[in-house]
RNA sequence: GCUGUGAUGGUGUAGCGGUUAGCACGGUGGGUUGUGGUCCCGCCGGCCCGGGUUCGAGUCCCGGUCACGGCCCCA
C-alpha cells in the first residue's frame, strides 16, 4: 500500500528541495541564453511516437487504451510534443523560437541504476534557425548549466559529431533513406553491444563486409584532420564540424568538446550535428544528448522546419553530482519560528506571524501546545534563523522576545517594530 | 526472459541456531534549565508471507511476494 508503481519515485520534501535546486539551475541556464519555458500534457496519442523503427524509445512506450478506446501513451520524450505545438502554430510563430521545458517522461522497461520508468528531462530547443550557430548556442546552454552546478571540463566531455559523417560514408556505399536511419540506430549501440552483434545486424541490413569495415574505421575517428582525410576536402560534414569547433572556441567552451565520429544518437530523426555529454571517468551512461533534427515535422505530416536541441535527464546527472560531492544541503527555508506560550496566546502568535509574513519574512507558526524544548528542537531542525516567542509578560507590554539561533542573542522587540 | 543480493520498530541499521532481539533518529513522559537548543533518565514500537528441519529458527532449507543491482531483449 505504501509502495508506488515500479520504477517511479516519491519526492519527500527533503528530496524535493534538491530537485528544485537542480531544476532552478536548469531554468537559469536556459533563461541566461534567452530561452522561454513551455509545457505540454504528459499524455499524448500513441501515434505521435510510432515511427516503427528500431529505436528503444518507441519500443519502450508506456501506452494503453483510454476509456474511449483511444490509443494513448505517456510521453517518452518531449520533442514530438514540441514538434506538434510548433506545427500547430507554424505560420504564427516569430522565428527562430528558443524554448525549453522540464517535462516528466515515461518509458516501460526493466529498471536499472540511473534508469527508472519515469524521469524529468530538461529540453532546450531552437526552431527556425538552420545554421550551426544554433547548434553551438545549444551546447553553450549545456556548458553554462554544468559550470553553474560546479562541474568542470575535467568531469565531463561533450562528444560531437554529425549525422552527415555517416550519411556521406553510407552514401558513397549506396546506402540512403530508411536504411541510413536504421544504420544509425544500430551504430549508436556499438559501445553497448559486442562487435559481432553489430556486424550481424549491419549484414542483415544488406551491408557487405567491406562496407562494415569502412563504417567502423570512419566511426573511430576523433580528429578533424583524419575526418577530412576520410571524407575529402569537399565534405559538408567536415566543413560544418570545422566551423562548429571554431564557434565553440568563441564561446570559450573549447575544452568541453571533442570530435568523436562514433556519436550518432539512437533517435531516427537526427539529421545534422549530434552530441552527447559523458562523465570523463566513463562510469555512467550518457548525461545528455541532442542534435539537429530538420525533418521531424515532415515525418509528422507537416512542412519541415529546421530545429536543434537536447534532452537532459535528471537521474544520471544527480548520480554524477553525488559522486563529486556537489549536491548542496538545501535548507528548509523558514526564516522564523513563531511560538505562542500556551493556548491563551495562540491568537497573539497568529498576529505576530502575520505581521512577520507581511513584512516579507517566512515564518513557521507552532500550531499546537508544545514544550519549549520541542520548539527549540523544531527550529533547529528547520534551520531557522530566529525564534520568535510570544510570552505572557512581554506580550502584556506589547512586545515579543526574539532569539537569534545562530548567536544565541536575544532581545525584546515591540510588536509594531516587527 | 536470465541472474545476483537483500527484506529486523515509523526511518536507518546490528544480530548469523538458545539474546529480556541491540543501537541511532523519531514519538512520548520526566530530570537539569532563564518556561530555553546541549546533557541525563523512563516509556512506545520490530524479525515480509507460507511451509519444512530442530528440543529450540530473526538466524538453516524450500516456495512465494516485494525491493535493489547486473545482463539479455531492445531489428
Amino acid at each position: 500500500m505504501t509502495q508506488g508503481v515500479r520504477g517511479t519515485r516519491d519526492f519527500y520534501p527533503e528530496d524535493m528541495r534538491v530537485r528544485n535546486w537542480l531544476f532552478e539551475k536548469f531554468h537559469s541556464a536556459a533563461r541566461s541564453h534567452g530561452f522561454e519555458e513551455y509545457d505540454a500534457p504528459v499524455l499524448e496519442t500513441e501515434e505521435l511516437y510510432t515511427r516503427k523503427s528500431g529505436e528503444e524509445i518507441t519500443q519502450q512506450l508506456y501506452n494503453f487504451e483510454d476509456k474511449g478506446g483511444r490509443k494513448v501513451a505517456l510521453r517518452p520524450e518531449m520533442t514530438p510534443s514540441l514538434a506538434r505545438m510548433v506545427m500547430a502554430r507554424s505560420g504564427a510563430l516569430a522565428l527562430p523560437i528558443k524554448w525549453y521545458s522540464i517535462p516528466q517522461c515515461w518509458r516501460y522497461e526493466r529498471t536499472q541504476r540511473g534508469r527508472g520508468r519515469e524521469h524529468y528531462q530538461w529540453n532546450v530547443d531552437i526552431w527556425g534557425a538552420g545554421g550551426i550557430e544554433a547548434d553551438a548556442e545549444i551546447v553553450s546552454v549545456l556548458v553554462h548549466f554544468f559550470r553553474s552546478v560546479g562541474l568542470s571540463s575535467e568531469d565531463l566531455v561533450i562528444r560531437v559529431s554529425s549525422r552527415k559523417v555517416l550519411e556521406e560514408v553510407l552514401g558513397s556505399l549506396g546506402v540512403t533513406g530508411g536504411a541510413f536511419s536504421e544504420t544509425c540506430i544500430i551504430v549508436d549501440k556499438m559501445d553497448k553491444l559486442p562487435a559481432e552483434a553489430i556486424e550481424a545486424q549491419l549484414t542483415e541490413l544488406g551491408l557487405g563486409p567491406d562496407a562494415i569495415s569502412t563504417i567502423q574505421s570512419v566511426l573511430g575517428i576523433k580528429d578533424m584532420g583524419d575526418l577530412e582525410g576520410a571524407l575529402g576536402s569537399t565534405s559538408e560534414a567536415v566543413s560544418e564540424l570545422g566551423s562548429m569547433f571554431s564557434l565553440f572556441e568563441s564561446y570559450g567552451i573549447g575544452d568541453w568538446v571533442e570530435l568523436d565520429a562514433s556519436v550518432v544518437r539512437g533517435l531516427a530523426y537526427y539529421t545534422g550535428p549530434v552530441f552527447e555529454a559523458h562523465d570523463r571517468a566513463g562510469e555512467l551512461r550518457a548525461v545528455c544528448g541532442g542534435g539537429r533534427y530538420d525533418r521531424l515535422i515532415g515525418t509528422l505530416g507537416g512542412k519541415d522546419l529546421p530545429a536543434t536541441g537536447f534532452g537532459f535527464g535528471d537521474m544520471v546527472v544527480m548520480e554524477l553530482l553525488r559522486d563529486k560531492g556537489l549536491v548542496p544541503d538545501v535548507p528548509h527555508g523558514a526564516q522564523d519560528v513563531v511560538f505562542g506560550m500556551g493556548a491563551g496566546l495562540r491568537g497573539a502568535a497568529m498576529e505576530v506571524a502575520s505581521a512577520i509574513r507581511s513584512g516579507g519574512r517566512s515564518a513557521d507558526l507552532v500550531l499546537e501546545d508544545k514544550k519549549m524544548k520541542w520548539v527549540f528542537k523544531h527550529a533547529e531542525r528547520l534551520g531557522a534563523e530566529r525564534l520568535v516567542m510570544v510570552m505572557p509578560d512581554e506580550w502584556s507590554r506589547g512586545a515579543v522576545k526574539i532569539k537569534h539561533l545562530g548567536s544565541g542573542e536575544e532581545s525584546e522587540v515591540p510588536f509594531d517594530q516587527l
